[in-house]
DNA sequence: AAGACGAAAGTGGTTGA
DNA sequence: TCAACAACTTTCGTCTT
């Protein structure tokens, strides 16, 4: 992971501490005293270009936004008569001009190009919702470009091609959201998004890993508003049960489930195992059959270690 | 009264013949 | 394509705090 301290004037709005820490490939800021984690309207100040001389860096700066590929036109079009008001600036000898620009303009347009324009409205929509940072919005654009490319569509409503699109790009990028999560954005059933995901993968080539079970405890802690001792204390005994193929086969979410529920009645930030199961979207009883095997099998004692 | 526990039956998905 | 299978869920009664 890699880490890089924020410095100056931000300082965490829950502990007041200094110690934030961006990790520009989640895009989320992390505190270190408290463990917040501010994933909200987070601007990533990364340049999406790399300068290998001085040369080059004239070349490729530029003013503006970013050049994204999320916007149907990557974000650098120049629309003709946007509006109507413009075509009153021009002597009337000009207009005829510019009526036919502004034709040829919208035949460009394809359906293709429309549809897209479409889809990444919705796409928007999705990511903003699920907080994911502008990075992997932008991996699941291309993805859905590539699907697009290889016809994949056919027979795919589009909404659940960037559902499976958004959770293959989320699972590779280390910030996974639930099937639960992203059926509830997209109406999109969980059972379809499942496929597709598994369709696309194997056609555009992505390897399929497991979930990390870590990938998902730093979140759902900030959503229970826990430290981040508990955070630290939950990564340590999910890598001891690693060890112990305790976690291999099992639901990564009711893993996740399982060492923080644990780890917070450690830490004595308790939570009930109704509080943990709903922000990870298992059942009371998925977190008791994990718990139990840890606590048997790593023999914890339940309460107050160190 | 709320939370934790455990048994039993049901569900959806994977696997292997 | 079908059956076996493990993980997970639902439901419910009991015990603990």
């Amino acid at each position: 992971m890699l880490e890089k301290e924020v410095e100056g004037k931000i300082k965490c709005p829950e502990c007041g501490g200094k110690k934030l820490f961006k990790d520009s490939t989640r895009g989320e800021v992390v505190c270190r005293s408290c463990g917040l984690v501010i994933e909200d309207g987070m601007i990533d100040f990364s340049q999406e270009w790399r300068e290998f001389d001085s040369g080059e860096s004239e070349k490729k700066r530029r003013a503006g936004a970013p050049m994204s590929l999320a916007r149907h036109d990557k974000g650098i079009s120049t629309e003709i008569g946007m509006g109507y008001s413009d075509i009153f600036k021009l002597p009337a000898s000009k207009r005829p001009k510019f009526f036919r620009m502004k034709k040829w303009q919208q035949r460009i347009s394809t359906a293709t190009e429309r549809n897209l324009k479409y889809a990444l409205a919705e796409l928007k929509r999705y990511t903003s919702f699920l907080n994911l940072p502008s990075s992997v919005e932008e991996t699941i654009a291309l993805l859905y470009r590539k699907a697009v490319a290889k016809e994949l569509v056919r027979g795919r409503s589009m909404e659940s091609v960037i559902a499976g699109a958004l959770y293959a790009a989320c699972r590779e990028h280390g910030t996974p959201r639930t099937l639960d999560e992203i059926s509830e954005v997209s109406h999109v059933p969980k059972r379809e998004i499942g496929r597709t995901y598994r369709f696309l993968a194997r056609q555009v080539g992505l390897r399929i890993l497991p979930t990390d079970p870590a990938d998902y405890v730093p979140r759902f802690a900030s959503q229970l508003t826990l430290s981040g001792k508990v955070v630290t204390k939950a990564l340590e005994i999910l890598k001891r049960s690693k060890e112990k193929e305790l976690t291999s086969g099992r639901g990564p979410t009711g893993v996740a489930a399982a060492v923080l529920y644990i780890a917070a009645q450690m830490i004595g930030e308790k939570r009930t195992q109704r509080q943990v199961a709903d922000v990870a979207g298992v059942t009371e009883v998925t977190i008791r059959n994990r718990y139990k095997e840890l606590v048997r099998e790593l023999n914890l004692s339940s309460l107050q270690d160190n």
